[in-house]
DNA sequence: TGTACATCAGTGAACGCGCGTTCACTGATGTAC
DNA sequence: TGTACATCAGTGAACGCGCGTTCACTGATGTAC
């Protein structure tokens, strides 16, 4: 089955005022998300349907974005930093750094399972329709990661944790983003609870990477 | 870029004999493999490249698969297989219970880095695009996730690991899935040693849930 | 205060594309007599 | 051994679809004089 768009009025947006010609770049962005979220299809996010969405005609997301892809990545960098804050607030949310470790990767879980085609966009998607700069770039240097990489370096020279910073943050997010994308494509699945499941796997991570 | 098919003289194969006409089946299979692994793209497994691949034309693939999903599921249907004997295989080498489920794991990590393709379809999916008989009852019956049950139980009774076996199962497989999937849609990361890696993961998850 | 005009935010219609799928058919092959 | 015929493995051409994108345009809005 497929949608027809624009077929029953679609609510025509009033045009910007001269020189707010930027507020339509917005509320493209904040379509897309509606969207997703809504659909939870990223297929569904067709430049069609997103004009529709916001009230206007297919050229006029050009006039803001050169392409699909990238606006489909101004996504994409906004909710990089919503799941920093996301992270980062957890994270403060005990003074043993062990533990904080352990709340930083439930509640990364959380944002994913929150927020599904956001996440299958940001670290599901295929590799080829990611641009160069998305990649090692802005994935290595994002906030969210570094973030974790501090988190662990201090584990690490207090002597919690054991290894090289940079692999057991990579074993950390690897494992928290198995639980995180499985939930997402295997919605199906007769899944316990999840957040006895995400703790229990949080805590086999960390606690398994500390000195015996 | 899109790619024409059967521009220059596609090999026209040759008609099957009578009674013989499920030999096209199983070249489809073949050829839908195939193209998975070399164009490592599965938008590229179109009706028509499968058909042309094979040497046939496109109508052809309806007399053996209803439709193009019935086609890919065939696929899936081995690979599952395949990944059941590689991982098997994999834990009979170690006589240590732990060491052995750290085997398994990292067997499983290989096999989806040498498939990728295959693992996207089989693990990566969108949920809808799974029929019903593949969600919970392939998946939760799959030899391979029976099997690490197994494994588990047995640890479990023995005292070497603590907790329901269900739920460490999955910890174990979300684990995995992890490191796999994301060496698989950022393979532009800077990752280390992918043995190094998967070693420190395994060993984390397993050891993590025994006792202390 | 009034008017000509440049600018800017958008529109409408169309493009070419590749896709999954359908439908009426063809021609080689085996079988019954 | 020869021939009519049913069967079966495939073909060829076309369908309707939705997509991303382009291009020439329009009409409201602000500004200069």
């Amino acid at each position: 089955m497929t949608v027809k768009h624009g077929t029953d009025a679609s609510p025509r947006r009033q045009r910007a005022r001269r020189g707010q010609g930027d507020k339509l770049r917005g509320q493209i962005i904040e379509a897309v998300e509606r969207l997703l979220i809504e659909t939870g299809d990223e297929q569904a996010v067709t430049i069609r349907a997103v004009a529709d969405a916001v009230g206007v005609t297919p050229p006029s997301v050009y006039l803001h974005f050169a392409d699909k892809d990238e606006m489909l990545f101004a996504v994409c960098e906004r909710n990089f930093a919503e799941l920093d804050r996301a992270t980062q607030e957890a994270a403060a949310g005990s003074e043993d750094p062990l533990e904080s470790l352990a709340l930083r990767g439930r509640a990364y879980i959380r944002f994913g399972v929150e927020h599904p085609e956001q996440y299958r966009i940001l670290f599901m998607g295929k590799p080829s329709r990611t641009p160069e700069a998305f990649g090692i770039e802005r994935l290595g240097n994002a906030a969210a990661f570094g973030h974790l990489l501090e988190h662990v370096s201090r584990c690490v020279e207090t002597g919690l944790i054991q290894g090289d910073p940079i692999h057991v943050s990579l074993v950390l997010w690897a494992g928290v983003h198995g639980l995180t994308s499985l939930l997402i494509s295997k919605p199906e699945f007769p899944w316990p609870e999840i957040d006895v499941i995400a703790d229990r796997l949080c805590r086999a991570l960390v606690y398994g990477m500390a000195p015996r």
